[in-house]
DNA sequence: CACGACATTCTTGCATACACGAGTTTGCGA
DNA sequence: TCGCAAACTCGTGTATGCAAGAATGTCGTG
């Protein structure tokens, strides 16, 4: 992933108080299990402006954003809770996710070089579909950096961002599926396939493949998960 | 589009203050021509509180939302400004549209009714493509209805948000594009066949017309119009 | 004993005041 | 006259106080 352009990025001094408030509040939601039962899923603000030590004014605004990210959801004059998602929600997430990284496959075929592709390769290259379990949290994050990697080399931005902010609200549920046997066996069997496919520069095969790849997800999801 | 269960919308009194100014806000910006090069894109938090009768308080929370839409930017302790959005993010913006549609498209070969699909039917069958130039005005209209109904018949509520929102950012230049000649006349010829490929529940076609259409607007702006 | 109305309390929504940082202008020195 | 620095101004960021609405508890009555 070697490039011929200068890639500055942004700092991002965060010196506002209301972001950083943002930042640790939206960490600490994603952290916690909110499918949990016993989980308090309601947030009171003067207690949480104590905790970060600001006022008040600062940490609604974090609230507000975080409403947007569809984390929390503000009851006006009720409260503010941390949202479980539905289970239906859920599966649309990992929907609009296969509409988007089939496409994301598509672009890659025209956008990425033929090293960025070796670059994919190398991330299945370790694994051997029939001894995969063994190595199940170095995959674990490989699968995610491999999918990651795909939609990078689309090259398209909002593409990025969006799948990120799916991912925010999904990784809860694809880290407990992930480590069911031989999902990961067939895992390494599909992402083969779909490298073979972006080599071959076939826009069409290789979007379907992501596309069915991701939706065996939903499959699983909708058969095994049980949330509500 | 009959439904024989009993769909309650909840009431969004939006009594809130800051609610309502979000609401005007958006409206304000999506309505003005924030491409005119002589337009003001800076604003200003005291003279818009005052203008809407509120402290800077709710105003602020409105804004905050606004920058999380991608409408405005916040500048830390620089001001707020209205985004323009580049020639290459509204690329991107088309081209998710188009993974989204396309993914609604498949969807509603499965999950739409005969019944539905003819009231698709009924939304080109006005339209002759050799005519369709004489009703340039109610064409535009039903042709964004066209769109909205297949992502409305994929019954993916997700989809549907996420294009609604690209969509109004895209819409500025939707609005320009689709007056050119023979782009309406083609449009309607590819309707016809998405239609047709629905009705036949074959979901591969129907997903590739679409997605093929939709870039035709990509290959479209890329080609002729310039924004930045 | 149960149900309903009223009061109290708690929490959020909004307003306002103050603090702080960036931009601008002015004054002084070279 | 030009350049740099300091002070000032303007506007945003944060704190705090007050008001209003919702939830809860209590008291009275049937």
């Amino acid at each position: 992933m070697t490039s011929n352009v200068l890639k500055i990025r942004p700092i991002v001094e965060s010196v506002n108080m209301s972001t950083r408030i943002y930042e640790q509040l939206k960490a600490a939601i994603l952290n916690m299990n909110i499918y949990d039962p016993d989980a308090e899923l309601r947030l009171d603000e003067r207690s949480l402006s104590d905790q970060f030590g600001s006022s008040r004014t600062p940490l609604r605004e974090a609230l507000t954003r975080l409403d947007q990210d569809g984390l929390v959801k503000i009851l006006p004059r009720r409260g503010i809770i941390i949202v479980r998602k539905t289970k239906a929600e859920i599966l649309e997430m990992i929907t609009v996710w296969a509409a988007l990284e089939s496409m994301a496959a598509r672009l890659a075929c025209e956008a990425a070089s033929d090293e960025d592709l070796a670059e994919l390769q190398t991330l299945i290259d370790a694994y051997d579909s029939t001894q995969v379990d063994q190595y199940m949290t170095e995959y674990s994050d490989d699968n995610i950096r491999f999918h990651s990697t795909i939609i990078r080399l689309s090259d398209c931005e909002l593409i990025a961002q969006m799948t990120d902010s799916l991912f925010m609200h999904v990784r809860a549920i694809r880290r407990r599926t992930i480590f069911e046997r031989d999902r990961a066996q067939r895992s390494v069997r599909d992402h083969s396939k779909i490298v073979k496919a972006l080599l071959k520069r076939d826009g069409d095969l290789a979007s379907k493949l992501v596309r069915e790849h991701t939706m065996k997800l939903h499959e699983h999801v909708s058969r095994h998960v049980e949330l509500d």
